[in-house]
DNA sequence: GCGGCTATTGTTAGCGA
DNA sequence: ATCGCTAACAATAGCCG
């Protein structure tokens, strides 16, 4: 016969706590880590359960800042700002529920985004020159890829790539990164320009609003789920 | 000796549910506002027990906006549009934390609206040749280009390298990096590949910020949060 | 639409590595 | 800071008003 003993209890378990502001610096943190990913969590849930725009934006009081959104974050804060659901963008996967669903408005809404883009066009041909010199440089360290950056690319789809793929394409990001970065201390220790320890003065070369446009390709047209989450780390 | 029948029960209780979109429409609008409101809860819990500052802004797919913030929505979303960060201003909670971190805020500020520019490069890509095309169609003249595009000629200007110019691209490619980075997991935490509890691979974060405040309460119980919840009909 | 009701599933506090 | 564990707690699906 076999004996089946209680074994002692491991863990004392989850603890009812009181809302309020914890004390305890390192049990903040964790804390705030895992509540953090679970209501991104829910809001991805809420977003693909009942086909909702969801945007959350959290920061820390060591002034971190995380975001989730559906389809990505900027379209929902855009949409918040001006008003304009997104569903009337770009959504389309509602066809059950509103066939008629103004679109006329999707139409208008499209039509001004294009004109808009059009014009941001203009004023980004300086820009887009400067994108070219770069890539001259760049080729010179990461290897020829024709007319355009690699990454440039249309065949680089991320909505196709397999998570496996995504992997590579991301080591092959970091890759490339540390090769320019690695290019541009050269220049600066030719330049005699480098300063030690001392962050890049970002030029403010771009400072155009663009409007953000569903046809975000982190966004989530391609599979069941879209939504971006990320944090900005320096 | 009392006798302790079991009785029928009145409710199946809860049932798992797959996380898809729902297709029942009166389901899906229960669902909706349950958990709306369950994250606008959570939400506020994790200000109050973390002093973090959340918003949380929800769509539905009838175009209806509803958003919870702490302090209140618009001045998170001020905060993660400026990269200011209201704790340096007037909470101080985190004194021990973080010292300097005002000055980051400003270049954070400029770091990240050159990041999303060249975010958008890939796209631009293909926007440009539309634009062109359209321009074509519509004025029905073009200023021959022959197969590549103005900006794409020889004649640009090679001799100018700027190290700004790389230093910006180089932080772009660092940034690129960081967004497949977050899409990939995004695809783990929905594949169920990731634990839940699981945070990015990123580095998450920074963008410094901090404030706290809240108004009515969706969990609110007690009065003992604040924040702020609204929605309204488009 | 909202709120109440369970039975059940899902989340997480506390601990350790 | 993240990860796994586990028991306890909290959210909620499906119903009924």
């Amino acid at each position: 016969m076999v004996i089946l003993r209680k074994l002692p209890k491991r863990t004392q378990g989850r603890k009812r706590i009181e809302i309020k502001k914890l004390e305890n610096l390192n049990n903040k943190q964790v804390t705030f880590s895992k509540r953090r990913s679970g209501i991104f969590k829910k809001a991805a849930e809420l977003s693909v359960l009942c086909g909702a725009e969801v945007g959350v934006i959290v920061f820390s009081t060591a002034g971190k800042v995380f975001c989730y959104g559906h389809p990505n974050v900027e379209t929902v804060l855009e949409c918040y700002r001006s008003g304009v659901a997104p569903s009337a963008v770009s959504d389309d996967t509602a066809g059950d529920q509103n066939p008629n669903r103004v679109p006329m408005a999707v139409f208008n809404k499209e039509y001004m985004e294009a004109i808009k883009e059009l014009e941001e066009q203009k004023r980004r041909v300086v820009e887009v020159k400067e994108a070219v010199r770069m890539k001259k440089m760049v080729m010179g360290v990461v290897g020829g890829c024709g007319e355009r950056f690699w990454w440039e690319d249309e065949s680089v789809d991320l909505d196709v790539l397999d998570v496996q793929e995504v992997e590579h394409y991301l080591m092959s990001l970091e890759d490339v990164r540390k090769k320019v970065a690695a290019r541009l201390h050269e220049v600066r220790i030719l330049n005699g320009t480098l300063a030690p320890g001392a962050l890049p003065p970002v030029p403010a070369v771009h400072r155009l609003c663009h409007m953000p446009m569903m046809t975000n390709g982190f966004g989530a047209q391609g599979g069941q789920f879209g939504g971006g989450y990320h944090g900005f780390g320096v």
